[in-house]
DNA sequence: ATCAAATGTGGCAGAATTATGGCAATACAT
DNA sequence: ATGTATTGCCATAATTCTGCCACATTTGAT
């Protein structure tokens, strides 16, 4: 299943010149020119890659938007920005937009062939390092590929609920997780006391290795917070 | 107040030569060269703005990583990048890391001070439009996220009730809010002796932290301010 | 200066929230 | 079948929060 490409450029000849060189290196590409044809194709096709030149028609950034639009669909699809003018990488730098990479239309098209390989690469390692991720924080130690939390490199044997709610916590460390955030993103219901006992029982394990432990806070009328 | 910046950079010499440059504008720095040491400074000194090195040590994209770690601990924080080699510019993966801006190292001095100063404006902006997880003003500092608020980076223990007066009043200083104002949206009714009371005792705690604190002004007749 | 209205202060009781120990139901392995 | 671990929940205790009251003090206007 070759990887699909939207390539979304406005002027004719470059269009055409980029599409084809990129389909030499086995790619399938999807050319459109203008915003909604784009927005339309990525929603339908499910690109795996889009290219976006900055400016389309008369407007000079809408390549911004678009890019913009198109993390609001999905936020796992790489993007590669084309801009024309050098002055354009101040703007870009300038705006948390979401793209993964950018391209001036000066760089050779091997160089440009070699980013997108390179880009392929990057996101290929982004998911399957994501989900192995350790956690580390001072003395914890959050492993979502063991199932194992560690604190003072002792083994903490905590049960799976347990387990993501510290996960929960330790994921951003000093902010205030509600009952509902700690029991993950699972529908069922349970009720308030459940979630205390969990915690209650979480806080004892952690004790049991170190009996001065006292790093979840509980944040009255809110949740729970791991402390910083 | 003057604003924190964080410096990671690993190579000594240039480290100290950045950190004086930055600290002629006026600003703090504090430097890291790790990324754990970095992190933590991160969480508990929650600067304005952070600048970091791509490589550090062995490791050649340490920023990056850094860079997406402080993301999910902060959406807020400023992130500018410094790019040791021209070919670093090719290898930049980090727009979509969440960066705000990058920099070469061979970039003038003047120049790179001149970038600081232009995100924190950008961000100033963008802090009064957006309704942020943090809101700094002087001495003070509000965040959302955390329920936690600061007084010269000490924390001021406060229930959820004062929690978000204090929010409110922050969020537009020099502003006068009424009594209703500040109870926030709940429509239920409390007397105004109750507010008074919730006054009362926010002043107290931070005058528990600071005994010269007064910067919560009574305007006779109205309501109170944050004073400017 | 005097008065009424508004605000500050300390304290208290009820309300709301959380902590703790234990129990029953379930699942799972031996 | 027996033992172990897990989970949800309950009753009770402990803690924290909140609204309000009585009384003192300040403010603004006459």
């Amino acid at each position: 299943m070759p990887k699909q490409i939207i390539l979304v450029e406005d002027e004719p000849i470059l269009c055409e010149n980029y599409a084809k060189a990129i389909k030499e290196q086995g790619y399938d590409v999807i050319t459109c020119s203008n915003k909604q044809e784009a927005l339309t194709t990525v929603n339908k096709q499910l690109p795996d890659l889009a290219i976006l030149d900055i400016g389309l028609g008369d407007d000079a950034e809408a390549g911004f938007d678009l890019c913009r639009e198109i993390r609001s669909l999905s936020n796992s699809l790489p993007i590669i920005f084309l801009t024309a003018r050098d002055s354009d990488f101040d703007t870009i730098s300038g705006l948390r937009l979401g793209a993964d990479d950018y391209l001036s239309k000066d760089t050779s098209m091997p160089h440009i062939l070699a980013r997108i390989a390179a880009l392929f690469r990057r996101v290929q390692a982004l998911q399957t390092t994501i989900d192995s991720e350790q956690i580390k924080y001072e003395q914890l130690l959050v492993d979502s590929q063991r199932f194992q939390v560690k604190w003072n490199d002792e083994e903490v044997d905590l049960s799976l609920t347990e387990f993501w709610m510290v996960h929960s916590l330790a994921k951003r460390v000093g902010h205030v997780k509600n009952r509902e955030q700690l029991m993950g993103d699972s529908n069922i219901y349970v009720d308030d006391g459940t979630i205390t006992s969990h915690i209650k029982r979480i806080r004892k394990k952690f004790k049991e290795i170190d009996s001065s432990f006292d790093h979840i806070e509980t944040v009255y009328g809110i949740g729970y917070r791991w402390k910083t």
